[in-house]
Order: C-alpha cells, then structure tokens, then sequence
DNA sequence: TGATATTGAGTGGTCAGACCACTTTGAAAA
DNA sequence: TTTTCAAAGTGGTCTGACCACTCAATATCA
C-alpha cells in the first residue's frame, strides 16, 4: 500500500476505532490479531503494530504476549509516567490540569447539590456516618460518587483521566483537619445548599493545595 | 536482541529520553535517523519505529519524511485530542457533550467575572459596543473571549472540541431576542458581578436549546 | 476413569532487508 | 556564476522469518 496524504498507522488508529465501535468492544474485550488486522485492512503487520504500540503507550489498550490484544479499561491507563516524562516540566500545565479537573468536581457538586431526587441518595448519609465512625475517607471515593451521581458519564471520564494526569502524593495534612472539610461538604450535600457546598469544596481544596504551592 | 522484562520499543523511548537530556537536543532540534538510532542502541530498526510513533501520536516528536525526527514543543502536545478520539467514541451522548462544554463555558465566566484583572479587559467594552452598533454577535466569538481569558489552555483545548462535536445548526431564532441575551452577559462581566453573569448565560443556552429540546 | 504431561496452533516481540517517496546537497553542466 | 540533476540520506511500508509465550486439545499415565 501506497502512502497517500496520511500515515498508514494513523489511518489504522482511526480504523481501530471503528473496528471497536462497530463491533462493540468493550473495556477488556479482545481485538483481532495482529495478523488478522493486517489482512482486513490491507496492510503490513508491522504498520499495524505501529498503531497498536502507539495506543499502547497511552495505555488505551493492552498487550499480552501469546494471548492477544484488549482494550484497557481506561481508568489504569499509563499516560502519566510517559507524559509526565516530557511535559510535566511546564508548571503551566501542570496546573491547568489540577484547574480543569477541579471544574469538573465543582460543576458535579451543583447538579448533585441542586436536584432534590440526587441530594438525597442515601449514599451521601452512609459517607457521612463512615466518616464519623471510621473517622477517615478517601478523598476520591467521595469526589468520585458525586462525579457518578451527576450522570455525565462524558465529564467522568475527563476527571478520571485530569487526576491521574495530576496527581500528586499530597503532602501529609491533619486528617483530623481534612474530615471537618469533608464533613462540611457532606452536611452542604445533604441540605441541599449548592453555596455552602462549594464554599466547602473551594475550602478543601484551597487546603490541599498549601501542600504543593511552596512555589 | 532477547526480550527481558520491558518491551524494547519502552525501553527505546527512555533511552530517547536520556539521549535528549544528554545531548541537549531542544524543542526544534534533530533526533538521530532511525537507522542510526537503531545501531547505536543495538536494536531493529521497527522497534525504533515503533517508539518513535508512539512519541509522535502523542505529539511529543515530529517526523518529516526526507528530513527526519525533530522535538516538538512540548507545549503543543496532543492529550486531548488523542483521547477524544476514544473516549468520546462510546460516551458520544449529545447531551453529555454539551453538558460538558456548558461546564467549561459556565466556569470560565465565574473565573473571568470574579477576577477585577480580567472583567476589566477592555475587549469585553468592545464586543459590547459592537453588538449596539452592529447589531450582532458571533455567539463562539464571545465565548471564546471569555474561554480564552480564563487563561486555561487545557480547558480551552476541550472547549473546542466539545465544540466541533457537538455543534448542530441552531433553529432560527430571533436574533433581537438572543442579542438581549449576550449584552445582559457582557454588562455583567463589566460590572464584575458573577452571579448575575451566570444566571445570564445559563438562560441564554436554555434559549437556545428550545429549538434542539424537541426530544 | 481421572489426573497429568505433551504438543501444536495462535499470538505478540523482534529483526533484517528490501523498495518506495521525498528532501537536501553538492558536483557537473551551462 | 548560475542552473541542473543525480546521489545520498531519511522516513514509510511491506514481507518473511524466528523467537517466546499462552492456551486448549490431545495423548499418556496412574
């Protein structure tokens, strides 16, 4: 095959898309073989690996030696370490990402906050109380049930992706400290006040961040 | 070459890594040819190829045909675009898409209205003056402004995707109606005041979804 | 019969070499 | 000196060959 305007392996990659959408493959399904691949479209295995290795080290999909090709689930993909190798020196970036996900998180806490059926979820009392009897939570576990109830399954997966981009280990805060943010946003959630759970949220995060901006 | 642990093509990217730091190759500057590469770290020439166009789908390198590999800016790298491709493949939703931009818009007001820096840009007197003289405005180019002046690139980035797919002609509506719409936005932004800024926009857009709501 | 060992087909990993298409460059020709 | 053009260098792609590994069907053994 003949190279025309586009790169084979681009064309793969896009074709690899559709292939996906058409036959429905979902996170850990299995794509054709290589082999198979090369064959259906008509080109050389080797241009199709390029697609592939490519995919791989963005970690949308999975190779195992022997067994074949899957799609990842996107939640473990590696993007990170490659990215942060080469960019992450750009503090800018940096930070717009910590931004953007932060408006997703914000953003979810209204729709949630502001729909008396989504308000009320028992989810929220059961944090709550595993909050006051454990006296501990993970940070994500609950950013991630409002991302969930707010039912943008679009604006999920962005968060998804923004804080594995971002994160960082947070330097070592009062926990005790950090529950009482927590708490606040919870009770807001519960009582349905959209400002004060924002003003929680804001706060919380405000606190976060005295970790990292020793800028 | 045997493989150990890594697949070759991860461990061709590090030493690409190391090879720039070593040899101080900057945004712009020449890689080494694949074949040279190859010799030089022992290996098939596809294995190269193979780093080489995972780094390249990312955007971090630049490959011309007849001239070679070059570094790209590291700041124009292509996350979001590589992942819409397959994140917005099965979340497609419309009505996510537009949710989501919605979300990126309606922060990047609270962001531009809330800082007395940015309300006060004289673009916005601008735009404003333009809408009484002319009579009309470009509904992207004012939101743009604002996505642009909230100075996050990354969200700028998504906007603008989220824009391209989810872009439908709107219905014809009154264009008097909407220009009273976009100058209640802009004399908020003027007059710094948030609230009013958003309750401004969000009845702009349920405006004009009247005309795609028709579910 | 049932558990175990073997084997072969399928799959990814890697390499070598061959062409092609394009760019650059320097030597030959004007 | 200027122009022309052929060779060298570079990426793009294909083919075919092995290797390493997994898995399941099969054969073997207890």
């Amino acid at each position: 095959m003949t190279n025309q305007t586009t790169k084979m392996y681009l064309q793969i990659v896009r074709e690899l898309r559709l292939l996906i959408q058409k036959e429905n493959i979902r996170s850990g399904g299995k794509l054709p073989s290589e082999r198979e691949l090369a064959e259906r479209l008509q080109v050389g295995r080797s241009s199709v690996r390029e697609a592939l290795r490519s995919l791989e080290l963005l970690g949308l999909i999975e190779t195992r030696r022997g067994e074949g090709t899957f799609l990842t689930d996107f939640r473990k993909h590696k993007l990170v370490e490659v990215l942060s190798t080469f960019i992450l020196q750009d503090t800018k970036t940096v930070e717009d990402v910590h931004i953007t996900r932060e408006i997703h998180e914000k953003e979810a806490i209204r729709i949630v906050v502001g729909s008396t059926k989504l308000n009320q979820l028992p989810v929220w009392g059961s944090l709550l109380l595993q909050l006051q009897e454990e006296g501990t939570i993970v940070r994500e576990d609950l950013i991630r049930e409002i991302l969930i109830s707010s039912n943008n399954r679009l604006a999920l997966k962005m968060w998804f992706l923004l804080k594995q981009y971002g994160d960082e280990p947070f330097q070592g805060n009062s926990e005790i400290e950090e529950n009482h943010h927590i708490q606040q946003l919870l009770m807001a959630i519960i009582d349905g006040e959209i400002e004060q759970a924002i003003r929680s949220y804001t706060g919380w995060i405000a606190w976060l961040s005295q970790g990292r901006d020793i800028t």
